[in-house]
DNA sequence: CTCAGTGTTCAGTG
DNA sequence: TCACTGAACACTGA
């Protein structure tokens, strides 16, 4: 689910469905892992009775604004999900919270693979993990000076500094591909021997492939047909785009489909 | 059966 | 302290 448009499309959903609503019936898995220690008793306590005043959203970190704090924030990890409905028999495999909302709705997160976490802050912008991100390309300006300041003091490949939450917020493995493909740029580059032209190009394309597709609900089935994104997952048949290669390397940790100049 | 994966964090190194 | 690398985390589906 999780890169910075798929987080931000279920925000929105989570805004329309939950803002407003009064939360009347808490559930929670027990997971240690997911709560990171906290209890389940402490996680029910703030939340019910709570009224829900607002979604927001920060990188992939997702948080719900309640009339008292401490608020609940959501990272999806790789298979975290939000879910609507009405009715207790469809709650969700792998729940790991449930809200009910007064009027009969409810709401819930999933985890698969339990990489996702669920945490109660006092007040998530200013705490971990949240103001430690950095660029946010839907909530900030993307300075470009500024981010050609800091690619420039970074020597790992261009590929790994996009990954760097702390740099890009939001950004993931397909989005960092699929800025370095339109860009035209070798994701092996070390950051700090880019060109202000091609760090220009990496803040134009990385604005204009978060909004595309955050402008199409973050279905990738309507990102346009030019995109890397389509070809990109069937690895062993060897795939092309427009006629070239597509090349897999690991850069910065991660699988890294890219497509060699020429 | 084995392995990779839309992510983060932490230990270890330089 | 900082930048960086690689492993660990947990589980499913190809």
């Amino acid at each position: 689910m999780p890169e910075l448009p798929e987080v931000e499309t279920a925000r929105r959903r989570a805004e329309k469905y939950i803002t407003g609503k009064g939360i009347a019936g808490v559930y929670i898995a027990r997971d240690p892992i997911v709560f990171q220690g906290v209890s389940s008793r402490k996680f029910a306590a703030a939340l019910d009775g709570r009224k829900i005043l607002a979604v927001k959203r920060r990188g992939k970190h997702i948080w719900l604004e309640l009339d008292e704090r401490p608020w609940p924030t959501f990272h999806f990890g790789m298979t975290g999900r939000f879910h609507f409905y009405h009715r207790q028999s469809e709650r969700p495999k792998f729940c790991k919270l449930e809200l009910g909302l007064r009027g009969g709705r409810r709401f819930a997160m999933s985890n698969v693979r339990r990489f996702g976490r669920i945490r109660l802050l006092e007040d998530p912008e200013r705490c971990p993990p949240i103001n430690k991100l950095g660029f946010d390309v839907l909530l900030d300006k993307l300075d470009v000076e500024k981010i050609g300041r800091i690619l420039s003091g970074r020597a790992a490949a261009i590929k790994a500094v996009l990954l760097d939450q702390s740099v890009f917020a939001g950004v993931g493995n397909w989005i960092a591909d699929e800025v370095l493909y339109q860009a035209g740029l070798d994701p092996h580059r070390p950051a700090c021997q880019l060109s202000t032209e091609a760090v220009t190009k990496i803040c134009r394309c990385l604005g204009r492939i978060v909004r595309k597709a955050v402008a199409v609900d973050a279905e990738s089935a309507r990102f346009p047909r030019s995109w890397l994104f389509h070809y990109r997952w069937y690895k062993s048949s060897q795939p092309t785009i427009d006629g070239k290669r597509i090349e897999f390397d690991v850069v910065g940790g991660r699988t890294t489909a890219w497509v060699p100049r020429r």
